[in-house]
DNA sequence: CGATTTTTTGAATCATATCAACGTACGTGG
DNA sequence: CCACGTACGTTGATATGATTCAAAAAATCG
């Protein structure tokens, strides 16, 4: 299970793990499982844990003042969960993360995530995951805001087959910021040509 | 002009700045004056400088395949300035960055950004700012998507008063994803009531 | 198999974009 | 200091993309 992990923070370093690290990290990771449709995460909550995903499904959503979810964001295997902000600084989540499959992680407490912190190539992990996650967000900023609904489902398929074929058809239509009747229309007109 | 930065950098850390720290920051960073409409960044360029704002107004956009730009952020004193991701990987940016008023910024290349992430209190200021800045994306992905365009006009005069009074009403439109148009009659029919 | 979740559908409605035109303000060079 | 050009804001009419709602069909699960 930790064998996942090492190979994921391998793709962001220069040089292999030292064993020294692999015990490091060993310690600091803790296996937990979720059941299809159990929360990691509950609104109102503080969101004690980062969450190495690897195996399942999981999706992060919050709920407007209408009751509407909104996704914030889709994971699967070597993705993360969790709401950083309130994992970081303490305060109460507005999240919900739960469990779309069911799913393996590896968590961490914040204590534990400062001493990962103190390894190298983590913290270089880390460093790399904030600024493709910020690019990523300006992305979607630009496509919610200049995309017909169409346009942003189409680029979504490409971008993240994966997610298109692990997740329910209305999740994504509330990651895309669609109604799950407008998604299923879209879709309907693309097989007409 | 470095003062305002040591006072900015106070502001995340909970210890003085030493007065080595303060050399070696005073090194790395260089000031630029930029005149009104002067761009700091066009497209397709490498963005080479981190700027920190210590007088002005700087907007980052980008056009899109229509030519309709589309403002990703603004800032004033004491906001920064630069494509991070292309600061940070040598990539060509997609975005400009201009002056929206005469202003005076502090930079620094990639090399002097990795010799100040040696200053604690600068390197603790880079973390936080990545938590705030990803929280508020996440915030505007969310208004963007749920909230009606007077409504997402309302949150911004709420959240941002400085930047409504710099900034030119069809550059807030073209951040908040909404036309100078539909912005002008949002605001036309506020008055109403 | 029944129960629940997920997807599809049509009709009416709504929010916002589009386009073209006009008014106003601003500042730059003569 | 005026005049002209450019930037900025407003407006109305029309078009369009997407939502809403209610209902039914289809798929999935225990």
């Amino acid at each position: 299970m930790h064998e996942l992990f090492f190979a994921y923070l391998r793709k962001y370093t220069s040089a292999p793990l030292s064993d020294g690290d692999k015990v490091l990290i060993t310690k600091a990771l803790s296996p937990l499982k979720l059941r299809k449709r159990q929360h990691f995460l509950l609104a109102g909550e503080h969101c004690k844990y980062l969450a190495f995903i690897t195996k399942g499904a999981m999706r992060q959503y919050r709920v407007d003042d209408k009751g509407i979810e909104l996704t914030a964001s889709l994971g699967v295997e070597n993705w993360w969960a969790c709401d950083r902000e309130s994992f970081v600084l303490s305060t109460p989540s507005i999240y919900y993360i739960e469990a779309c499959e069911d799913s393996e992680l590896l968590v961490m407490n914040r204590e534990e995530n400062l001493e990962l912190m103190k390894v190298k190539p983590f913290a270089e992990m880390v460093n790399a995951l904030n600024y493709k996650n910020n690019a990523a967000n300006q992305q979607r900023i630009a496509s919610s805001i200049s995309l017909t609904a169409e346009q942003r489902y189409n680029d979504f398929v490409h971008s993240y087959p994966e997610l298109v074929r692990r997740f329910p058809q209305h999740i994504i239509a509330s990651y895309l910021g669609i109604t799950k009747d407008t998604l299923s229309r879209i879709k309907r007109n693309w097989l007409q040509r």
